[in-house]
DNA sequence: ACGGTCCGTGCAATCGGTTGCACAAGATGC
DNA sequence: GCATCTTGTGCAACCGATTGCACGGACCGT
């Protein structure tokens, strides 16, 4: 009978001897196991209770064979998109009993693939990367078992529709959103429209093609003028403002949130008024954009609910072995502040409120 | 000699096997061991990526009784200051080879135990708790081995004194930033100052009273006037709102900058003009605060930092067997656009732009 | 009373590494 | 030439749980 060193920690036999079972016993009973006597049951787990027990998860992960953690590569904590998808990983996995193991990749390929072989060292059941710069196939090749999901691949010059094909990705229907910013834009009697993105990301890529060709749907110019914002956090550089406010567009659709809002403070620095010189939308849907002044128009994607879902899926993958497809997640059109019906052609009534 | 059985799973007696050399011999030379001749050592590294070995780590955690691991839990990951927390916390603990395994409390005292002791199952090295309801001392003693760091206790109640003198807490200099936005409010020339919280966390009680004392020592009313705005994440009720609208103060000091921000948010819709009518101030600086409109004047805390310095801290917990002193990191007024002076009394030029 | 079920329990193997100790072989000292 | 030291390697115990298999006893039918 296995006993413990007289220093502080409690093993299973600890337990097993107080209880007067055998160690096999011991374990079975905390484990729920239905053959052992609910009398034995109760009295194994008081034990445990007195001694407070705490098993060793190395020891079970050892022989079991699965960690129950699932891992989660995303780009940057704290950005809003990401603290989203990551809360609601978290949340989902905590939920079904699974933990979460963090790494951040910085946009930086190597130090995704490092992160990506740690989880396959700790032998994390699933993995999920969210905005990674890696394509989804080769980041599944570096974790043993391929369990990966990913949300919103970013890697640049993969084509798109062998992109669509893999397995085990989660997206925003960005051209849904587009076309409905685009509508939207239509509606209010815009016509010159730009777009301003970081030049560097697939998505990035993506969405402004899929704004092109809605506005093209829409009779309206296309393809737009692009701007570079060069990637600056929170603070779009001075210089792709000046820009813009010099070749004063009507309208000008962001990449994301995080840019829309930081243009719409180098705007006001210019003098130039949102909405009234210049329509500005954003994409995200990030908490601070409702309350922004002005408030900004975007497209909500549902970043809690991607890192959810991609919790969900690899657990569903962990317990039953396959990979289940794509998936698309809605995403919904929120007017509001930063655009409005431009003043009318043909003198009827204005839309302002 | 140990053989992987014909499945994908490559074991170290495989590498071993490959190089011609027992499995000891190979688990030192990949270590490193410096009795392992150059030679042998390059072989086995060799044999290793060729098979593209992944050490398991739950056996070598079972063996050596360290895990690598490092908890952190917080309240909520898409919360800004947080994510922060969260950004350094994982950025120093990948820079020494620890993991991160993360758990969200969210502000509740029952999950907030159970994600403890899950941290304990997994035999963390350490654990920090952001923020958490739950005071450092019994934190600690769910966690066995007891390394916890506690950034910015939150727990309700504790006497301040008592909760200063445990080890291992870092927390933001609050009383300073109080001092600082006095300061700056008294030569702004606001006298009418009011205060707003969230009325539960102590961080608010202790914010509250800083500004207070602040205050008094520069010869100002106090205690202020005190709002409670219930916590309703991005968006300030507007019961609170029309409550401070109808008694306007000169000025209003704010729990943090997300409540601060909602507010300036809930004014507008009232009509009230900041800093025209109401000096808002807030608290953290966030990255919001920056391009708000008006640019918010805060207390800018290093929460990147403090997550960073709970990681070390803990790191160098585990290899010393100490836990340090208590710090208190200091913070920076930043006067922005949302506080001014106040019309001059004796008839010089108007601030009015 | 006896053989067959069924139920509860225990023995011992197992998961995959790390590491104390022993030992072999070559270098060195006298 | 023999003892001593150094260096490199291997054997086997160990970490702490889970679990396949076997076994003892209670209970049942005939």
């Amino acid at each position: 009978m296995k006993r413990s060193q007289g220093e502080g920690r409690v093993l299973l036999g600890d337990v097993a001897t107080r209880a007067g079972v055998s160690i096999s016993t011991a374990s079975r009973a905390l484990a729920g196991d239905r053959r052992i006597s609910a009398a034995t049951r109760s009295t194994v787990r008081a034990a445990a209770a007195d001694l407070r027990y705490v098993p060793n998860v190395s020891a079970r992960n050892l022989r079991v064979r699965r960690t129950r953690t699932l891992g989660l590569l995303l780009a940057d904590l704290s950005d809003p998109v990401h603290g989203l998808v990551a809360s609601g990983f978290e949340n989902e996995a905590a939920r079904n009993g699974y933990w979460v193991t963090f790494a951040a990749g910085q946009d930086d390929d190597a130090r995704e693939r490092r992160s990506l072989r740690v989880f396959g060292e700790q032998a994390a059941d699933g993995v999920a990367i969210a905005s990674t710069m890696l394509d989804p196939e080769s980041a599944r090749r570096l974790v043993p078992g391929g369990r990966v999901v990913v949300v919103q691949p970013d890697s640049p010059g993969l084509p798109r529709d062998r992109e669509t094909r893999t397995r085990g990705v989660i997206r925003t229907d960005d051209v849904a959103g587009m076309e409905a910013i685009a509508a939207h834009l239509a509606e209010c009697g815009y016509r010159d429209i730009a777009y301003v993105g970081d030049g560097v990301r697939a998505s990035d890529t993506a969405r402004r093609r899929a704004l092109d060709r809605a506005l093209a749907a829409l009779g309206l110019p296309s393809p737009v003028r692009t701007f570079i914002a060069a990637d600056a956090a929170w603070r779009a550089p001075d210089a792709v403002v000046t820009e813009i406010v010099a070749s004063l567009p009507e309208a000008l659709v962001c990449f994301d949130d995080k840019l829309a809002l930081s243009i719409l403070d180098g705007l006001r620095t210019h003098g130039v008024r949102v909405p009234e010189d210049l329509g500005v939308v954003g994409f995200d849907g990030i908490p601070f954009a409702e309350i922004s002044n002005p408030r900004l128009t975007t497209v909500v994607t549902p970043a809690y609910e991607m890192g959810r879902r991609a919790a969900e899926i690899l657990i569903t993958a962990v317990q039953t072995g396959t990979m289940p497809e794509s998936e698309t997640l809605p995403v919904a059109l929120a007017v509001r502040e930063s655009t409005r019906a431009r003043a009318p052609r043909r003198g009827e009534g204005d839309a302002g409120g």
